[in-house]
DNA sequence: TTGCATTTCAAACATTTGTATGAAACTATC
DNA sequence: GATAGTTTCATACAAATGTTTGAAATGCAA
């Protein structure tokens, strides 16, 4: 192999044009033309159109899952095998938040094609992320080891949630941002995951419901563990 | 107008089809095989693929809006004008949660076609969520009328929050129970918005935040109003 | 019935699209 | 420098798709 030259002319045309357009308005054709390279290079190198949004999105997904998990194990070994939730969380949303919010991305080709990836969700993608189970357990594990006694289904919620607030705010900041007029600062990346993993925990470790007037009984197999009050 | 029959079978067909496979997977030949209309019928009835995309989202969304507002209304008048700010999350994700989740929506055409208009987010739909801003503004006003006092960017990321649980339970929701493995009940739907009520209650209310190393002064403003202990 | 507007229909249009082909250019090894 | 393997290129292919057209059918009022 002798460069890679019209390889990644193309991943990096690629990544540009379906970050700043969106997979449906970008052929194949406005690729190459960018990437200044055959319109049958792409199929020669990737095989077919949807091989090469596989390829864009797979790299930039295992580079977050490594970051996901390198603050994992680090927090795991500083609390002697057992990391607190809150480190946890920080760990599980922190990398995604960090890679596509922030006014230093804001030129970010990488961060803005995620978070096109995040809001279109086409065919290719969705396959890849269907995979994406198993490196989750990794995190639900954490979490067991670190609320023992907690109700697994509780766990489960509590995971489900903090990727809520993190991949909507990631889709929806235009929107956040134009309710808000402004006021919510998107671009304190640091206070956006403060916020996230806060209220992540707190759904986490909550034990009883307040103001709740005739509602389901909580937590009936959990123990209370932690600040309940 | 004789009898809107052939209007009204395409958007059946169109809604039945889009639900069941997805917008990209459908063809306008497909819906008018399905209505047993004519291909051309589709452009004199709508004008464009994209207005009937655009005609049956409007539809299922209006219908929502006017539940949430109706909810919205009860709480402020049972309240004498100021609703529980519960009442009013409440309000904001009860009717989404209802209209996509539960065992009885499970057949439900319109169910299943606004949880694909959640996930594939194509242009049409897009361009219509975009207007949605004004109607959570009135949202964002019965909050900050229920929670005087409090900061208004509390306010925005709370409500920002609760959609993002409740929508990402809609996206996800296979996911959540891949990875659960069935732990997490997903017909369960009053429990369901319990839980995102109750959840997105506390990030509103929170006064200050357990286990928080070195992070944002919160709420420096917002006088604590509630159960803050 | 006549006349006019609405609706339906079959067929064609006009593009756009990803993909395949086969020859040419290039590269490295002997 | 001949050979074989790799890469590039112009071009064609084939299929799908939303849209348009103009005539035929239908409905309705006078």
């Amino acid at each position: 192999m002798a460069s890679d030259h019209t390889r990644s002319a193309i991943l990096a045309a690629a990544e540009r044009l379906y970050a700043d357009r969106g997979f449906g308005d970008v052929t194949l054709r406005d690729i190459v033309a960018e990437a200044n390279v055959n319109l049958a290079a792409v199929n020669y190198h990737f095989g077919s159109k949807d091989e090469l949004i596989a390829e864009l999105f797979v790299t930039r997904s295992i580079q977050t899952n490594r970051e996901r998990l390198n603050e994992l194990k680090a927090a795991e070994e500083a609390g002697g095998g057992r990391a607190a939730i809150e480190d946890i969380m920080r760990a599980l949303v922190g990398p995604t938040l960090r890679g596509c919010l922030g006014p230093d991305r804001e030129g970010s080709t990488a961060a803005r094609f995620m978070i096109r990836a995040s809001i279109e969700s086409v065919p290719p993608i969705r396959r890849i992320k269907n995979r994406e189970v198993d490196h989750l357990r990794k995190f639900a594990a954490a979490m067991r080891r670190a609320m023992p006694g907690r109700d697994d289904t509780e766990l489960y919620w509590g995971l489900h949630f903090a990727l809520a607030m993190a991949h909507h705010t990631i889709r929806e900041k235009e929107r956040l941002l134009r309710l808000s007029e402004g006021k919510c600062d998107l671009d304190d990346v640091r206070a956006i995951i403060d916020r996230v993993v806060t209220v992540s925990v707190m759904a986490l470790t909550m034990g009883d419901v307040p103001n709740k007037p005739a509602a389901r009984p909580v937590l009936v197999h959990g123990r209370l563990t932690r600040q309940d009050l």
